[in-house]
DNA sequence: CATGTTTAATTTGTCCGACATATTCCAAGT
DNA sequence: ACTTGGAATATGTCGGACAAATTAAACATG
């Protein structure tokens, strides 16, 4: 047997069937187990680790209740399609970017994403943000303009702006989606910058503060105007790190 | 003590711990259990129901992994705020019409998301989608013109429409919303005719027909234009059924 | 009285062993 | 070829025990 590979001391802190559920989730998104292949038989994970069968089984359950997992008596346990599960998940984007180098399908799907639902919702947020709301955009405004892009702390107040613009939208199914899209922002910058860093970028704040300016005059027309031109700017500084064939669609209206 | 209401022999076809899960998920989204709010403890639940811990606890991490609860040992097991959970997952969205009547916040923030959403998937499907991809559409626009709207299969061939946009735009991340959407399309169609059958309402396979046409032609601005017609006419027609008041946002382009 | 420390109580976390249940596989039997 | 009936195998449920973590209470100390 070649052993599965599942460090039983790694995350001491953690409960057991958290850090089980962390493992195999990180090798499901990562490949190691495709779509429709069975994942390790209860009883030899246990004589493989030494680990319960019933932390075993409640890591399962936490991956079933993402719909990555479906169980049948006496066939086992397999992954299920990809569609099946929630590739906005906050857990799912993690793995996918702590796990190597996401496949460039996925960061292209992630823009995508952020250039369906970012633009309208800095439009929804031009007419429902509140004072409260405004403070969350001057905050990461402020963070953005006196650090450094190599800081992690920029990149944390670039995903605070972008998470200002969820909250502020005041929709609530957008809301849900926040830690996943911000998860999904931070990582595609972070992994842009940290892995080509690039001179000639520039620190994007002014655009952000447009943005910012036309959501606190209540103008949802400009808001997603230019809410578009950032999300387009950011996918064409990513031309250079991935190999996207920009040409294809654009979502400019 | 005044009973936790869970019926241990409602659905004998289902395992325990997936019954539980759903009791319980059915539970929150309904606001039984608030925000913050512990939910039965281990012991209390075992001495209720004689349903075993364990089975309780695998139903637990089931809605963990839905980012619904936190665990911590000693002060129990709580229910996390809204904004954690996945609005969009197919079972939240399912438990969410199932349980009575959904609150209307639910059901503008959904008209929202296809509002956000659908316009742009349908100008990817118009560059992206193959022929296997227009035969989803015939054949549910076939099933659309020929069943009757008070039919359940009008409504299951309206979903398999929304849902051929979504597998059409070849967006990964897209197709993994895709069951929520669908459902969320099909609860809120299903909702709208079944309790508030409205004779004025007309069949508008024509209108779905119509963003097809422009799919098939390869036309990104035609499927945009008519797609956003589409949804908005959705939305105008639940405005009997709902207390929207729907001045405020428009997404018109 | 305020404050920090030790002790106890409580709840979840893990483990084990046993048996139940569902499904698949296979071998007879017709 | 088809059915039937068991054997094998994996997950599902159970009960009990103890471990670990956190909170709450009791206590000591300044």
């Amino acid at each position: 047997m070649v052993g599965l590979g599942f460090d039983t001391q790694a995350a001491p802190e953690k409960r057991k069937n958290e850090s089980i559920a962390d493992w195999l989730g990180r090798q499901i998104v990562s490949g190691v187990y495709a779509s429709g292949d069975p994942i390790p038989k209860e009883m030899d994970f246990l004589s493989e680790t030494g680990i319960s069968r019933g932390a075993y089984r409640e890591a399962l359950r936490r991956l079933a209740g993402k719909g990555m997992l479906v169980t049948r008596t006496r066939s086992g346990t397999r992954v299920t399609p990809r569609e099946n599960w929630s590739l906005l998940d906050p857990d799912v984007v993690r793995w996918s970017f702590e796990s190597g180098a996401p496949p460039d399908w996925y960061i292209r799907a992630l823009y995508e994403m952020r250039a369906m639902i970012e633009p309208p919702a800095a439009a929804f947020a031009a007419e429902r943000r509140s004072e409260a709301d405004l403070a969350l955009f001057r905050e990461a405004l402020h963070a953005m303009r006196y650090c450094d892009m190599t800081e992690d702390s920029w990149h944390n107040a670039d995903a605070s702006f972008h998470r200002a613009i969820l909250i502020s939208s005041h929709n609530p199914v957008l809301l849900s989606l926040q830690s996943g899209i911000c998860a999904a922002v931070a990582y595609t910058t972070a992994f842009r910058y940290r892995d080509m860093p690039n001179p000639h970028t520039r620190n994007p704040v002014e655009e952000h503060a447009a943005v910012f300016e036309r959501i606190a005059a209540r103008d949802p027309v400009g808001a997603r105007r230019l809410m578009t031109e950032l999300v387009d700017t950011a996918l064409l500084d990513s031309k250079g790190t991935t190999v996207f064939d920009l040409g294809l669609p654009t979502l400019k209206v």
